[in-house]
DNA sequence: AACCCCCATGTGATTTTATAACATCGACGT
DNA sequence: ACGTCGATGTTATAAAATCACATGGGGGTT
C-alpha cells in the first residue's frame, strides 16, 4: 500500500476524494474495521461482495459509478451484471458506509462511517474530485421553510459544485 | 409552492415558498412572462420548443423527467427525439428558468426566475410532491469548510428528502 | 438427518436516462 | 445570392438502473 501520495493510490488517473494528502492505506485499514465492528454490533451482514465494494471504493479513494465497481468486482471474481454491484451500494449507503453522489451518478466511500452525519460535497467540475464535508442544513434557512411548510426532514443531499484548489491553481485562479 | 398536479386553482394569497395552493393561473402567466421579459433584456433565444418546455413544467407544475416532457412535446407537433427536450431544459436550466432535481432526474419550473437565488428542494418521498425553497450553504458549514479547503464554490444543490405535510396527514404523522 | 424459510447472490432481459454524430433549416449580415 | 451561426430534427448508441426469476447457503425446527 502507497503512504505518501493519494493519487498514486489510484489504479488509474482519475481524481481522488478529498483534497488533502494523508495516510491512505491506514484509513482504508481503519475504515473496514470500523465497519466490520459495526456490522457485527448490529447484525448488519458485510458479505465478501458487500466487503469487496467497499474496499474497492476505500482503496480507489474517488467516485465511482456502479458500472466501473462492477467491472472491478468482475474482476475479482464477483458476479458481473448490474445488480450484484446496485444491491451492494443500496447495503451500504442505507448503512451510512458509502455515499451517492446524485450529481455524478457515482459513490464514494464514507470516511466518517462510524459517526451520525449529513454529509456534504465538494465536487470539482474540471476534475471531478469528490471531497466530503459536514453540513448542517436542517439548521439554517432550509430548516426553517421546512418548519414553516410542515415538512419533515429525513435526509438531504448537499451537493457543491465548483473549483478544486489544485484546479485553481493550474488554470490561475 | 407545490409540484404535483393540481386540479383545481385557489385564489388565497399564496405564500412564496411551501406546500400550499396557490392561484396557479396567474403563476404561469407570470412566470412566463417574466422568462419573456428577461430573454429579451439578456438577448437570450426563448424559442418555441424551450417556451413550450417552460409552459409545460410551469403547467404540469411538478417535476417532470425528461421523457415526460417529451411525450407533451411530441403531442405538442415538436420533434421526438430526446435530444429536443434535453436541449430545452438545457437552455432553461443554464438560464434560471427551470432546475433539475438530482435526486428524481426530474425537471421543475423555477417561480423566482427573476432573481439569482440559491435554490433548495423539499421531496416528498411518498407522494414525490416537490417544493422550492431559498438556502443559504455557502454561508453555514459547508461555506467553512470549503474556505478551509480552498475550494471555490459556483453552485450548490441542496435537496431535502422527507414527507409533505399532506403525506403526514394522510399516515397519521 | 431432512425440511423449511429467509436472505443473498447470480443471470438474462428490459427500462429509464442521457449523449453522440450528423443533416437541415432559418435568421442575419455582407 | 452567399456564408455563417445557432437551433432543430433524426438516427443511433451509451450510461444508469431495475425487473423477474433461478440458485444456493445458513439457521432453525422437527
Amino acid at each position: 500500500m502507497i503512504y505518501h501520495n493519494m493519487t498514486s493510490a489510484s489504479s488509474n488517473g482519475s481524481p481522488p476524494v478529498g483534497f488533502e494528502q494523508h495516510d491512505h492505506g491506514v484509513c482504508v485499514a481503519d475504515a473496514l474495521a470500523v465497519a466490520e465492528a459495526r456490522c457485527a454490533d448490529e447484525g448488519l451482514r458485510l458479505t465478501p461482495v458487500r466487503r469487496k465494494v467497499l474496499e474497492i471504493l476505500l482503496k480507489e479513494h474517488r467516485a465511482l459509478g456502479a458500472y466501473a465497481i462492477l467491472d472491478l468486482l468482475r474482476e475479482a471474481g464477483f458476479g458481473s451484471q448490474p445488480p450484484v454491484a446496485y444491491r451492494a451500494l443500496d447495503f451500504l449507503a442505507e448503512n451510512g458506509f458509502v455515499h451517492k453522489i446524485e450529481r455524478l451518478n457515482a459513490f464514494v466511500a464514507c470516511t466518517h462511517a462510524h459517526e451520525a452525519h449529513s454529509p456534504a460535497f465538494m465536487i470539482c467540475r474540471l476534475c471531478d474530485a469528490v471531497a466530503e464535508a459536514q453540513s448542517t442544513p436542517a439548521k439554517g434557512a432550509l430548516g426553517a421553510a421546512a418548519k414553516a411548510a410542515g415538512f419533515q426532514i429525513e435526509k438531504t443531499v448537499v451537493e457543491a459544485e465548483g473549483v478544486c484548489p489544485a484546479c485553481i491553481d493550474k488554470d490561475g485562479g
